[in-house]
DNA sequence: AGGAAAGTAGAGTGATCGCTCTACTTTCTG
DNA sequence: CAGAAAGTAGAGCGATCACTCTACTTTCCT
């Protein structure tokens, strides 16, 4: 049982990581079945579709990216920021092929079921910047502000793959200390 | 010859408006004939192969975007931020499913040629950020602050699926706000 | 030790894909 | 009006696709 939980973790690392280079319509499911190293009937044991595989390489990519925003740590504004700084720091680990859930919807726009996990994706996302937000200022509605720096975030990620991460992670980090500065939290 | 060019622009319209609203992956050549309510040899007479027919569809969505940015206008700083309030008047026209040049870029990595057609029109929109800047501060150095706005050009497109149009425009059009003002550009 | 569970290798299947081709009709132009 | 150019309809082709199945081996847990 553990065996067959490591296997197929072991499996959806290496099919985000196939989908994240090659994108979703260049990638057969004989492509992925060699990229994670199983065989077919395995493969097709954990994930019984090639739907079911996206969904389990966003999910496995949701856990891997919240879990890496959680790591390190800022007091203050920086605590608000910080959400930003560590994307920058990913944008420049892994390959930058713009968002997977983006990707993933605007290719299969038709499936519910991914839509529901990319929408669940986000919503999470946009809710860490206002938990974020309510530390640093408490009681104050920071819902604007918090819509604010999800955008940045999106954006952030697309102008990457378009001008660089340096300068889209400067570009967002200014943005974003202009628009806190507008409402006074500093 | 000019029933050619009208056929042909006719199909890259239709190219465009099934792309969009379906996605790449989803949509064969079959389905894409029948949209444009042609035959496949014409079709293929003018598209010769499916990436044709993607990049015709890229290139007349750019033709057809920039047009749409010049339309109105406005003076001083609304001037600088009028792409902005144009993009969210865009949105609200045509099926938002994000960016169709970066849908392209994330489904065919390995295409140089949709590359290059992604690459350009990027390079032009984030230049447009530059000229309304110069117009508006003459002389000053306003790349930081172009880069920020073309951020948030596409920071919107994206909020805009997830959080809807109004809230993703409002957002966009603060923090662009916030971000001239702090350049001292009113 | 022994049986269940989980793994491997890889051939096979029907459907669908991108694309070509034949045969014919319509439309424009000198 | 004659001929070229551009259109239609749709069968057919080889390749590839997602997926299944058979036959066998390894690993884990009493």
């Amino acid at each position: 049982m553990c065996a067959m939980t490591s296997t197929k973790s072991r499996i959806a690392t290496e099919l985000e990581r196939s989908f994240a280079r090659q994108g979703f319509a260049e990638q057969g499911v004989e492509a992925l079945r060699a990229e994670a190293d199983v065989s077919l009937r395995t493969l097709y044991k954990h994930f019984p579709s090639r739907e079911a595989m996206i969904i389990g390489a966003l999910e496995h990519r949701d856990r891997t990216y919240f879990d890496w925003l959680a790591g390190g740590a800022a007091e203050g504004v920086d605590h608000v920021l910080h959400p930003l700084v560590r994307l920058g720091d990913w944008l420049g680990e892994v390959a930058n092929t713009g968002c997977l859930f983006l990707n993933a919807l605007a290719e299969y726009p038709d499936s519910a079921a991914i839509a529901a996990v990319v929408k669940d994706h986000k919503a999470r996302l946009a809710d860490e910047f206002r938990l974020r937000l309510e530390r640093v200022a408490p009681g104050q509605d920071t819902r604007d502000l918090a819509a604010t720096l999800f955008l940045l975030h999106e954006g952030m990620t697309q102008a990457a793959r378009l001008q660089g991460r340096e300068r889209a992670t400067e570009a967002a980090m200014r943005a974003a200390r202009a628009a806190l500065a507008a409402e006074d939290i500093r």
